[in-house]
RNA sequence: GCCGGCGUAGCUCAGUGGUAGAGCAGCGGUUUUGUAAACCGCUGGUCGGGGGUUCGACUCCCUCCGCCGGCUCCA
């Protein structure tokens, strides 16, 4: 079982993180989720604002609870909020279930039970209601309660999840209630005193949501609302949403001729338009490059293998529902892969590998097939078919630690040339299932967070949170708009080589187990990209530009002049089109800003004569006239990877 | 997979049981244009697919598909 099952998990937690404008909050939900009650908001201080997919599991972190006195006033007030808002529903409508409503990261949500299916129609109502109870200013009061007391209240109300709720208090722990008006919840608390300290708020969307986020369970409904402790924070919030709607890489990814999804090919399976497979080629090639550089060598494996080698692996015992239907070919059951690393480690076994040959870095944008749910799949960010840039390390015990830092500092300089300079890292221990000896999980463990603090990357430990077959460490990246992204993982494997037997022959002439590293720098090619347009809204810089330069003339008496200059940037590299179109020199401007192309040329008379070129940038502006090798010069100094563009000037787009 | 919402031209969107519309894009003209939209004309639709109700369905009902927001799953 391939190693990149917990890599798989922490995909899937970004991906199913709110899209842009419902920032973060439900990362929330699991922690609450199990809890006793009506929980407080837990450590919020652990991630920052708009944290995407903080659904992670940090088991040592869960277990952490803040004390009544560390809730921030504006935690305290959201959770407020989210009794106030139960107290409305349960004033408009019928036989109304409470279960839960703790605060998130914006705002708040609360999970009903109830016979009317809410709407965003009746959002209106119930905010209505909710300004009527604040208007009101109506206290919370606390009220403890005996176990008896609290069982015959909640049985009187037939509040059934709530008494669920209530058993899984712990014997001795205070039994407390606030009560505001009409409305009792059994809460931990703690609440504002009276609704009128709740300032601002509106509800944003209603979903369906487990009980206890159990798939048996009854599914409630579930209001979310963001709240604030003014006006203008939460117009601030709301504009924050919309820019970061206006970065969806779907609308963009569209917009801008990059990919498409299509009904008829399938969902979650992607198709590259000429602009977007430029990008990602430019990508690859500079991935390529860099590993190159970097002592890795590149290997291509196959899309299929047979049943057999699926055995081995452990995927079909343990990842079959993960993987295809098997496809017979001479009489012999294939399967597409969900994986890489099986190859790999067949490309070890065609020969017999010495200490002396260790370290082994083999690299490999391989594309791989996984089922995942319909309901999963999001944009690029979640789909059926993508291209993992993979790796495997296969090292000696004594290159461990040197290799890992290695590894740590190409992800840190990779990341640093797309322009993400904020990095976290999370580094996960053993569970308590686990294959292999503990003396390797120590070994592996300790060099993890030795590499991360050689490296000097902020980290925290996931007490636990390892997958079965070896430690890891994850990294997030933080976007130009704050968002967090889980990206690169780098995981140790104790599982594939006992199940492969792989060996190299040591010093002493004995054969010896080596050491396996799976990592992904971007994760997924795919998400990477949906990441990288998010990130720069669209605006790729220079060297990632799928068209760099458009030359604008400005009627028909400059198209030679334009042709001409347009072969010889051609001729240096760059990527060039001429916009002969009869139109005004204002409406090339225009679709040429809207496309996002960041050097604009305009090309009139007077340049014909001067030989000069009229630059316009997309977001500098007019830069002024210059000669065509001024130009060049600039380009390929802000052409590199990881180039400067130049400064930015306000420019509406 | 589950809950809720949505699906009308390439795109953005009007259209509440009686002959499918607009803007943009595209195409054809006119215009020869100086840093974010020239003007005129034309083309373009099984109203997501299938079934039903009705004299008549984009509109009402059922079902399937897809998309969006969540939940769940994620060895």
């Amino acid at each position: 079982m391939c190693p990149w099952g917990s890599w798989f998990s922490c995909r899937r937690n970004v991906a199913q993180t709110p899209r842009p404008g419902k920032t973060g909050e439900r990362g929330k939900q699991r922690k609450t989720g199990g809890n006793s009650f009506d929980a407080p908001p837990e450590i919020t201080t652990l991630r920052p604002r708009c944290t995407r997919h903080s659904t992670a599991r940090w088991k040592g972190l869960q277990s952490f609870r803040m004390n009544d006195d560390k809730v921030s006033a504006l935690d305290r007030m959201r959770h407020s909020t989210a009794h106030v808002m139960a107290a409305a529903v349960s004033h408009l409508f019928e036989h109304v279930q409470l279960d839960i409503g703790p605060s998130t990261d914006d705002g708040f949500y609360y999970d009903f039970d109830l016979p009317h299916r809410l709407n965003t129609e009746d959002f209106a109502r119930i905010e209505e209601e909710m300004a009527r109870l604040v208007k009101a200013n109506l206290p919370f009061e606390r009220v403890e309660m005996s176990r008896a007391e609290a069982e015959q209240m909640l049985r009187e109300r037939g509040q059934k999840f709530k008494l669920e709720r209530l058993a899984d208090i712990p014997a001795g722990e205070t039994i407390t209630f606030y009560r505001c008006g009409d409305f009792v919840d059994l809460c931990r608390g703690p609440h504002v005193e009276s609704t009128g300290a709740i300032k601002a708020f509106k509800l944003t969307s209603v979903a369906g949501s487990y009980y206890r986020g159990k798939e048996t369970n009854p599914m409630l409904q579930r209001l979310y609302g963001v709240a604030f402790l003014s006006e203008k924070e939460l117009r601030v919030h709301l504009m924050q949403i919309e820019e970061a709607k206006k970065r969806d890489h779907r609308k963009l990814g569209r917009e801008l001729e990059l990919f498409t999804t299509e009904e008829t090919v399938g969902p979650g399976l992607v198709l590259w338009h000429p602009k977007g497979a430029r990008v990602r080629l430019l990508i690859e090639d500079f991935w390529r490059r860099e590993h190159l550089k970097n002592g890795y060598e590149l290997v291509y494996t196959p899309h299929i293998g047979r049943g057999h080698l699926w055995e081995t692996s452990g995927h079909l015992s343990f990842y079959r529902e993960g993987m295809y239907a098997p496809m017979k070919i001479d009489e012999e059951e294939y399967f597409v892969k969900p994986m890489n690393c099986p190859f790999h480690i067949k490309i070890y076994q065609a020969k017999k590998w010495s200490y002396r040959d260790l370290p082994l870095r083999w690299a490999e944008l391989g594309t791989v097939y996984r089922y995942e749910k319909a309901g999963v799949l999001a944009g690029l960010f979640r789909v059926r078919g993508f291209t993992q840039d993979d790796a495997h390390i296969i090292c000696t015990p004594d290159q461990i630690e040197s290799e890992i830092l290695r590894v740590m500092q190409f992800a840190k300089r990779m990341w640093s040339v797309f322009g993400f300079e904020d990095i976290k890292a999370y580094l996960a221990t053993r569970p308590e299932k686990a294959v292999g000896e503990a003396a390797r999980w120590e070994q592996a463990t300790k060099s993890l967070e030795h590499a991360l603090q050689t490296a000097g990357v902020p980290y925290e430990v996931d007490l636990g949170g390892g997958a079965f077959y070896g430690p890891k460490i994850d990294l997030k990246v933080r976007d130009a708009i704050g968002r967090e992204w889980q990206v690169s993982t780098f995981q140790f494997d104790f599982n594939l080589p006992e199940r492969f037997k792989l060996v190299y022959t040591g010093s002493d002439g004995q054969e010896h187990q080596p050491y396996m590293v799976h990592r992904a720098l971007f994760g997924s090619i795919e998400r990477f990209f949906g990441i990288l347009v998010e990130h720069y809204a669209g605006a790729f810089p220079l060297w990632l530009a799928p068209e760099q330069v458009r030359l604008l003339p400005l009627t028909e008496k400059q198209h030679e002049f334009a042709q001409t200059l347009a072969q010889q940037l051609g001729a240096e590299d760059f990527r060039v089109t001429v916009d002969e179109r009869n139109e005004k020199v204002g409406a090339k401007i225009r679709a040429a800003q809207l496309e996002k192309i960041p050097y604009m040329l305009i090309l009139g008379p007077k340049e014909v004569e001067q030989g000069l070129v009229s630059v316009r940038h997309r977001s500098a502006g007019d830069q002024g006239v210059m000669t065509p090798a001024a130009l060049m010069e600039r380009l390929r100094a802000e052409g590199r990877p990881g180039g400067q563009p130049p400064p930015a000037k306000v420019q509406a787009t």
